[in-house]
DNA sequence: GTAAGGTTTCCAGTTACTGGAGAGTCAACG
DNA sequence: CGTTGACTCTCCAGTAACTGGAAACCTTAC
């Protein structure tokens, strides 16, 4: 599989699936005879993996920690235990921040009519003590 | 209330709620005859709105359009629902994916004994057709 | 009144990409 | 077999969104 196959099934930029192993993030991949990077599904399966924990704030670092769980095999089941729980407790942070998020927006669709009339509810409401805003 | 409560309350580095002004993503902030940001809860949860969504991966143009929705008057209430909609279902997507990372990294926790032991059924079981990874 | 800590502006640096130039490669069609 | 169009390569510069640090000013508390 070649560099734009992998990049459209992770759900990457080709661009990014390059600078990935540039900075050592994945391992460089394997290359055709004319230089061209191939790659096959468990490449893929990092890079998605990858793809996920960034939009979720997890920065490269991490991303390097969390992919290090599964690849050090002298790591012990005890330390992959600890990180990986602690990455959990941040996700299920995440998970609330962003409920709240979608009921600020929910709460202002609910709110309006959805017609032409300027008059949004949640608008007239901007700045009083119960605003999601 | 000055820049470093401001920003404690809203979570955000102070060097950031400055730069937000900076850039005109929120109103320029009111200052002390000695020239010091004063901020009152409207600016708060404003700041507190942004950091949320910019957790989320909107970028700053979005935010800013997400902020219009409050406070731009003209702005049809049809209008208004049609862009937060669309938001909402991004956000949809966006819980989906958190689940999908959420999942992976609970399965590794959950099949790991978590004692000393090196051998982590998740690492043994990297590559195959069912890896989360 | 002076020391500690908060605030100002400005400018440079960082992270994580992202775009573009210029050149090589590959697959297909005529 | 030639060539056209899509894909890939490297390299380097640019962008988005902060982030750190310097030098100077302000405030509060002893």
């Amino acid at each position: 599989m070649n560099i734009s196959t992998a990049a459209r099934t992770a759900g990457l930029p080709v661009k990014t699936v390059r600078y990935y192993a540039d900075i050592g993030l994945v391992s460089a991949p394997s290359r055709t005879e004319a230089g061209y990077r191939t790659y096959d599904a468990g490449a893929v399966r990092k890079l998605v993996f990858i793809r996920r924990a960034r939009e979720f704030g997890f920065s490269i670092g991490e991303c390097r920690e969390l992919l290090s769980l599964y690849e050090d095999q002298q790591r012990s089941s005890a330390d992959v235990k600890r990180i990986a729980m602690k990455r959990l407790a941040e996700i299920a942070e995440k998970q609330r921040e962003l409920q709240s998020l979608h009921d600020d927006l929910a709460h202002l669709v609910d709110a309006c009519k959805g017609d032409d009339r300027p008059d949004c509810p949640i608008i007239d409401g901007l700045g009083n003590r119960h605003g999601s805003l």
